[in-house]
DNA sequence: ATGCATATGACGGTTGATGACATATGTAGG
DNA sequence: CCTACATATGTCATCAACCGTCATATGCAT
């Protein structure tokens, strides 16, 4: 699962949002370093729905337009939790390989 | 970066290896999760190389055919580390918002 | 001799992110 | 009034990275 995906599972995690919400949550979740753009996002919510990941929450018509509220399915939030899961045992076996880098001093080793 | 790039980049952290290694290495690293296939590994390995985060160690003949050793340089170390503490970042991130979830009990707010 | 681990590498296909474009309303400023 | 920007949804072509498969070759064990 990549960075964009994640994310956007991480901002319904909280409340259902509709696309330019998870933008704008996106920003904020990620501190400004990731800025969505409308193609990833709307690929991304057509394929997450279709996995089952997501589920279209509700539909409000404003200013005679659909506006689409998705919120984070169990498996979303399994998906979810499983990943951060996964992204923490990443960054320990990345820190640890480095504290044994050759020509460091303070090593473990 | 994507995740097989993270684990090479982490693998090569330790010590130099060469590409068997380095998918051997990877299947260690991430617990069997991560099973690197050459097809992944020689083309990120070419790339990682141009973009200056891991160099060719030294080349060894073995049976008459060259085994490449790469090892990681200091941008490698320096990005394998940003990285390390981006998914930490992230991990962090989709829990704080999965402990908002609606219908949830225990939910901190 | 058959098969598996070791080992390097190329090639085509799929997936997911990107960038650009199209469209439309509300709001603020000149 | 006109311009521009935030809000808002969506399509399309392209690109980067990964995946699966194939090709090739040696050493070792059965």
């Amino acid at each position: 699962m990549q960075e964009p995906t994640f994310l956007i599972l991480a901002a319904l995690a909280a409340r259902p949002l509709h696309g330019y919400g998870i933008i704008q949550a996106v920003d904020g979740l990620s501190e400004g370093q990731v800025k969505l753009r409308s193609g990833t996002l709307y690929g991304a919510l057509d394929r997450l729905d279709q996995q089952g990941l997501i589920a279209v929450d509700r539909e409000e018509p404003v200013d005679g337009r659909l506006r689409r509220y998705y919120r984070l399915s169990d498996a979303g939030a399994a998906a979810l939790a499983g990943e951060a899961e996964r992204l923490r045992r990443r960054a320990a076996t990345a820190d640890r390989q480095l504290s044994m880098r050759p020509g460091l001093a303070g090593g473990a080793a």
